[in-house]
DNA sequence: TGCATATAGTTCGACTTCGCACTATATAGT
DNA sequence: ACTATATAGTGCGAAGTCGAACTATATGCA
């Protein structure tokens, strides 16, 4: 608790009250953004739709529904309602496991892939045009805190 | 949303990767964080409704539903939502304003006040115990960023 | 082997979010 | 004043989120 060397004319108590500004604005960043995603998309294909798409691609296929479930942070409900919605629109498959029988694994399908590369071609304007206005040198140095208070939020729940 | 970014220093990847990343990090930060918060506040309650009660003591009472939801950054149709939730349970008191026929104000209850208090209680070991684990001078370097990107983005959706 | 316990996934239900369409009121242009 | 348009808020419905409880399978331990 090192007493802050600044102006010592105000006391606005450092810590919490940043704390809790600092994921208020986090939550606002993640809503605007994700409205913004969501509307360039087709039809019915959500943020987390889109993620798990990316994420099969660039991670590879064959990962159970609880793996995809850890890797972005959600409650495994999530992910079975998001992975029906792939699956609904054969954007993906799931298999039952042969290494064990009480889970499955999710495959990617030729329209999945296909489907994917269609929808990011979709967002690159956006990208594009935030490119413009955003300060990417900052944000590449965001980057490594951002994910370390992941990990520490992580970490910190129970479950 | 993310994928793990690994160690340090890999091909970073210029603009448009870096963007995407850093909204995947935005996305499962929102995620945990609103995870963790609202299994300690009470019953019912969830981060916005917490958020309102705490908006309403910071900037003051009697603003419009819609000044709300601009400040949120959320649609008006969640922000009457909430607003409902919230009157439901006694917490405000919303009043026709008297200077536009149209529109109303939104007003804490004594009960507003004394329940906000109790549930920021609620919140404090959390907070405490996430403080000693988080870099609170990064964190508090990051803010204006952050809510210079949220501006950015605000400005860029059309309505 | 047999049984207790752990784990993967789903179903169900309560709740939230938010676009669309609607009502009521305000304001601007003529 | 009159009409067109803009604005504040709500009702409704489709979709998403996620905790609790459930089923099926796996694993540890005696």
């Amino acid at each position: 608790m090192p007493d802050d060397p600044k102006k010592p004319d105000e006391r606005p108590a450092p810590g919490p009250p940043t704390i809790f500004a600092f994921f208020n604005e986090i939550g606002i960043l993640a809503q605007l953004s994700r409205a913004m995603f969501e509307e360039r998309l087709p039809d019915g294909i959500s943020v987390a739709h889109f993620s798990v798409l990316n994420h099969l691609i660039r991670v590879g296929d064959g990962p159970t529904p609880l793996k995809l479930a850890q890797a972005f942070q959600v409650p495994k409900t999530s992910m079975t309602n998001t992975l029906a919605g792939l699956e609904r629109r054969g954007l993906i498959e799931m298999h039952p496991n042969p290494r064990d029988g009480r889970s499955k694994q999710v495959w990617l399908t030729d329209d999945g892939r296909t489907f994917r590369d269609q929808a990011q071609l979709l967002l690159v304007p956006d990208i594009q045009a935030l490119s413009g206005q955003l300060d990417i040198d900052r944000i590449t140095e965001m980057l490594p805190d951002l994910s370390e208070i992941r990990k520490v939020l992580d970490a910190y729940r129970d479950q």
